[in-house]
DNA sequence: ACGAATCCCGACCGCTGGAGTAAGGTAAGA
DNA sequence: TCTTACCTTACTCCAGCGGTCGGGATTCGT
């Protein structure tokens, strides 16, 4: 039960954009070095991010990534399905899907903690938007005064 | 962020336990059987359950495993805990770790949802017991009458 | 005493998916 | 037309999941 890289960094990408919001396109490289997520992989990253209308690339130079819409308005939940697909703790009670699709005989006693924990994830991870969390952090990454 | 077939299985199995729970010890195979688990792969399963103190075992003929304590005093999260490690969703939220261990310079935004995914998942796990699964259970797998 | 039933335990092993790297193509500004 | 920067595919490495196998230690029934 661990985020995957992918949804870390996403997350840590999509944060630093939020936080950039308003000042026009950003370079990948900036992107980058603000999130501390290896440019190469990052590049690879925003693809579906992009795909998935989250943001807005611009091409040749001075181009870059922005937010498509405002931190208030970027759930959690949406970049977290972006990069690691539907939320499902197990197979059998996965968002997308049919629901009642449990292979077991008739359903198993055990579906209904994941069900409860899928929607618990659900909950957290759609009740958060972007504008959350730049707010309440203490201090912004790899910047401070001396 | 999936539930591997261990914690899956092993939440199989101390269910079955648990709906046989006073009936004396129940060999593998009879176990193997009613949570559909692979054997030898339960066999295996059974040990750190038992090194946890969730499951006592009989040895020889007539033996087998009983939970240590009745179902209602099981929570699902202890058994989860046993297959799966400390509940983190990251490894920078890890239940055991000393809090505030973020490798981030001064910490970083992300953390705050992870920490909430964190708190939320315990919740779920341990506020459910063994009881409290085959009790809303709508029927015991892989028995129905004609 | 002996053998069958059962748990105990370590070794092994194929495969998938995560975590990147590499390299070239395409579009747009200076 | 050169440089910047995004776009895309392909490829590699490797840890961990999901088991299997084989043998040993215990205890019960006869």
């Amino acid at each position: 039960m661990k985020v995957s890289t992918r949804g870390e960094y996403g997350l840590r990408a999509m944060v630093s954009l939020a936080r950039m919001y308003g000042r026009g396109p950003m370079p990948l490289s900036v992107i980058a070095q603000d999130s501390a997520v290896p440019l190469a992989y990052l590049e690879q990253l925003m693809l579906p991010l992009r795909r998935a209308g989250l943001v807005v690339s611009t091409r040749g130079a001075h181009g870059g990534y922005q937010l498509a819409r405002p931190p208030e308005q970027v759930k959690v939940g949406e970049i977290y399905r972006v990069m690691e697909g539907p939320i499902a703790p197990m197979d059998c009670v996965r968002e997308d899907a049919d629901e009642e699709t449990c292979p077991m005989i008739d359903g198993c006693a055990t579906r209904i903690v994941w069900l409860k924990l899928r929607d618990s994830i659900v909950e957290v991870l759609d009740s958060t938007t972007l504008a959350d969390l730049i707010a309440q952090a203490p201090r912004r990454p790899a910047e401070q005064p001396a």
